[in-house]
DNA sequence: GTTTTTTGGCATCACTTTTGCAATAATTTA
DNA sequence: TAAATTATTGCAAAAGTGATGCCAAAAAAC
């Protein structure tokens, strides 16, 4: 994978912190996107589905902690390399970051030299990783590099919410989702979308997966069965 | 579960590969085994019960292909990962992986800080699966999550309200629930329903579950006998 | 342009609750 | 104690409620 096609995400309310630490990366020629607190961090995560994450700890609206938290049930962001911003010395945070699923921690104050290394040898592992990056679970094989499901040897391509609806599914196959859960996960806490648009979903999976794979728990939410 | 507590099975013919793939996996804090062949490894695993199993593909005496599928019939071994040692490309040998059983792939040649972070993200899986919400009372399994009950070895599907009835009452085998502290708990404080409404759940939960297991205390309440 | 996603309106179905009455148990009274 | 009275629960069917399925069309994304 060539620079220019890294996208890094940037989290912090400093805009100091966001500027000199934005300027040392865009200058290695990584792709920097940037996000002023937790909840538009996870939004712009979603979207872009960033190569490495730098989080700041602490933050107005949601923490660090609790956007990586968020950021680790998208399966869609399983892949990608999440970093705290933290200041020296703080041990709680690193606990409590690793918990919730953080790689690597970079500490305040920052050294340019020392962060765009540091960058660098988080993102080494992504050069080496061009190998499709499979899980199988139950029947099926789930590529989400290719957003492509291999089910009974056959190839699926699935659109995007679809593929993360399934994927989120057939993550635990038997266990019930409710539709807070669903919607929180593929669609993100904040949006907003009718109760109707679950189901649509639904229906074309079972249209293209077959009906049997889906059960409906009337007044609960969906399973996915093996 | 700490680190400490997870161990991984390691199954390579080569001592190469071995020698330095566990030191990795030490250095993190994983407790690591080690088997030189198929068969060695297939034993190691039934006796130690690891969590994660690295195979390689290729060995002697019994291939990875072969020795996953024995582990993958043992029952006790059933929640264990299995990841296969592959060269990159070899695309034949990841197929046949997937219908053996495998979970994932690491890629030869090893890059420790790879191999670490997919270990990492392997057993990231296991730490939220083994939560599984389920209770088991007497003879009776409550699945919270699956919303399921399974009794004498068959699965029943219940409605929210009969699920959450039964849950209740089975949740103290023999406690006689007096009416009102069901309707608190089933129904909540709010919501008021007519008199008959329980008695009418009770009816549908013996039909179900069999007529004896739900005992009336006349001018009290109900009890689930085991 | 095409494809994907969302929406709103209905129809339908499953589950929940009510209702009325019968059956049963507990209590009172003769 | 037996009979009568009263309270409580069982039962079946009916009504009510709400969630889901499905469609077709609009909106959004690509």
């Amino acid at each position: 994978m060539k620079k220019k096609d890294i996208k890094i995400l940037l989290v912090d309310d400093e805009p100091d912190i966001l500027e000199i630490v934005g300027y040392n990366l865009s200058n290695e020629g990584y792709q920097v996107i940037t996000a002023e607190n937790g909840s538009e961090g996870v939004k712009k995560a979603k979207k872009e589905i960033p190569h490495l994450i730098i989080l700041d700890v602490m933050m107005p609206e949601m923490d660090g902690i609790e956007a990586c938290e968020i950021i680790r049930k998208n399966p869609d962001l399983k892949n990608t390399i999440v970093a705290f911003l933290t200041a020296r010395g703080e041990d709680y945070s690193q606990v409590a970051g690793f918990d919730a699923g953080a790689d690597d921690y970079i500490t305040k104050p920052i050294k340019p030299k020392v962060l765009v290394s540091k960058v660098k040898a988080l993102l080494r592992r992504f050069k080496e990783e061009d190998v499709a990056d499979t899980v199988k679970v139950g029947s099926l094989v789930i590529n989400r590099d290719e957003y492509k499901i291999t089910s009974k040897g056959k190839d699926i391509i699935l659109p995007r919410k679809e593929f993360e609806l399934l994927s989120l599914l057939a993550s635990k196959p038997g266990k019930v989702f409710k539709r807070d859960e669903i919607l929180d996960t593929v669609w993100g806490n904040e949006v907003v979308v009718g109760g109707r648009t679950i189901d649509v979903h639904i229906r074309k999976l079972r249209e293209k997966l077959g009906d049997k794979s889906f059960k409906t728990v009337k007044g609960v939410g969906y399973k996915f069965v093996d």
